[in-house]
DNA sequence: CTTGACTCTGTACCACGGTACAGAGTGTAG
DNA sequence: CTACACTCTGTACCGTGGTACAGAGTCAAG
């Protein structure tokens, strides 16, 4: 019940919601493994499936595709490999710590520029969008950084 | 004191951190307002290289130059556009917030990932990324996507 | 055994966000 | 008043991540 139908290029790519051109270009990059082809046709698992959502979904967080890359080379190989992917990964969350508290800082700085914008007796003064981002990151204060 | 020394582009660039041809190519591209000139040369503000600060820490949260210029330009004329404001930092706020809880997803999956990759038992099956991604995300199962 | 949907390889093109010249002018220190 | 650092406009080029053909072959239903 699951060998009776094929999945092709086209398959693959709707069941991962992608155009078919995006899973050749993969393919190009090796980014997804070259599939067993019959009659020329490539002809993917299930697994391929699972692969490129999750390209996808990396993708989405941030990630490039060569990161990706180097993700799924460390996983099919990753007896070889493990101090190699255990510092990448180490790095990797520690990058998106960093991401996920500037993040935040971002979304303060939104809800207190929506707020102060939004509120009836705001004036050009009470909603500058430099002075709400500039309240919740130290870094654009423009004050000693001219020699 | 702080009138003596003329922001050139060049001042700019470096209290801002980027080339003199980033610069150029905001202008270009209307994300930062053309600048009074003497004789030719652009003649910057403090307020500028705020701006510029802003513009790139809000791209390294993930924004692009055209979001960012729709911001600005919102932030100048506020009082006439409140509510187009308001509407836009709203949806990026919940856009934010989201972005924020996918990327806690990621990083668990990334703990999990390197902590089982990173044990010494570990083989192949143990450390597969794509399963340690899909037990911090639902989305990537493959059953009953195929019609 | 035809017809239409699908796939193949290869190459060209696209938007985004810059980056790098060329050729000319400016401004300032010695 | 020369030399060198800097700036000007304009145009070309770059990497990333696709997207869109063209021209040919394949597969499966009627």
């Amino acid at each position: 019940m699951s060998e009776n139908k094929p999945i092709t290029i086209g398959v693959l790519a709707k069941a991962a919601n992608v155009g078919v051109e995006t899973i050749r270009f993969y393919q190009r990059k090796d980014i997804i493994q070259q599939p067993p082809k019959t009659n020329g046709f490539r002809h993917y698992s299930n697994e391929d499936i699972r692969v490129v959502r999750l390209v996808k979904k990396l993708q989405g967080v941030g990630f490039s595709l060569d990161e990706i890359k180097e993700f799924l080379i460390f996983d099919s190989c990753c007896s070889q490999s493990q101090s190699v992917v255990k510092q990448k990964s180490l790095a990797k969350i520690e990058e998106i710590k960093t991401q996920i508290s500037e993040l935040q800082s971002t979304l303060k700085a939104l809800e207190l520029f929506s707020n102060t914008c939004g509120s009836s007796n705001s004036v050009q003064t009470d909603c500058h969008l430099l002075d709400c981002f500039e309240n919740h990151w130290q870094c654009c204060n423009t004050d000693q950084t001219l020699t």
